[in-house]
DNA sequence: AGCAAACATTTTATGTTTAAAATATCGGCT
DNA sequence: AGCCGATATTTTAAACATAAAATGTTTGCT
């Protein structure tokens, strides 16, 4: 059980022992990389928009739905609990980038959207975003980049399954 | 060379554009994958050995270092802020599962090391830990999980110097 | 020795996140 | 109509997280 100790990065990844198994491994691999770019995208966020990741997340759920969305919809996307969600859409609507209207015929749920302001403010965001995310993953190979979105589509379905 | 990343821009406007969408779907599936997982283990964790994922996580630290690490090596290699430490640090000492004592020689570091009870403790969880993460990833072949390792490690080495 | 800078940690203030309880609404069943 | 279980959201309490200030210790410089 002798701990070879490599000192090197000091991260998720590089602490893991001789002995530890080939899932474990890539499991703190995969976080260390998700937490990374994760950390990389919430500094630039916020150093160039004032804004935190959440926030923008859900914006982000916004823009892609102009029909809007409810309270419950928004959770399930940003795979984050209600409470949660509540926090932040309260923010966003004190700022004046989402509205939250009354859904007729359903009076326990709201509709969500981006106000005219939202949306300006989001596609500044959203193309200074997506410049980022390039910068860390944007040098894959076309054949590269089907692998891994294969694979990882094989682990979110297995997660699926082994989750019921 | 590993000539995953190295672009070459054929049509330079286009081929960006199109390289950038592909990146932001890559990440988003990489962060699915990567929440879904950490919270299928938080909530294994939570159920079976009534523990969080960040008290799991100081533990298993000290589990590979039985000559104990100080408060900082902890911070470092858990990838969290001093103070954060600090506080999982007081909850694992009130359960009895670490204990920090002074270093001799160093009045301002204390050395932290898993108690009998929080080694024993521990063992139990790592090993139902290991078995959760195989359930979510043992699925893959040994050339995908070759070709996922790597393409991993380079994404780590890009946004490592993207940060820089 | 005296002093400044760096170090190791804790404390404080603030904010995020979750699970669970609370509130309110809806729909189906009798 | 009246009840009951499901649905949609908010509130609450506890844990987690960060940055920055505070505390005490060490180290190097003169």
């Amino acid at each position: 059980m002798e701990s070879i100790w490599v000192q090197e990065p000091i991260d998720h990844e590089s602490r893991v022992e001789q002995g530890d198994h080939k899932a474990v491994r890539l499991w703190l691999r995969l976080l260390t990389c998700t937490n990374l770019i994760e950390r990389h995208l919430r500094g630039q966020l916020r150093s160039e928009f004032d804004i935190t990741l959440p926030r923008f997340d859900l914006m982000a759920q916004l823009a892609r739905e102009s029909e809007g969305l409810t309270m419950g919809d928004l959770s399930q996307r940003m795979m984050v609990s209600g409470g949660n969600v509540s926090g932040i859409a309260a923010q966003l609507e004190s700022e004046g980038l989402i509205s939250r209207e009354p859904v007729q015929g359903n009076r326990r749920a709201f509709c969500v959207t981006l106000t005219r302001a939202g949306q300006a403010r989001f596609a500044e965001m959203a193309e200074a975003h997506e410049a980022w995310v390039a910068e860390c993953l944007g040098g894959l190979s076309d054949s590269e980049y089907d692998r891994i979105m294969r694979a990882l589509r094989q682990i979110k379905l297995r997660v699926g399954e082994v989750e019921r």
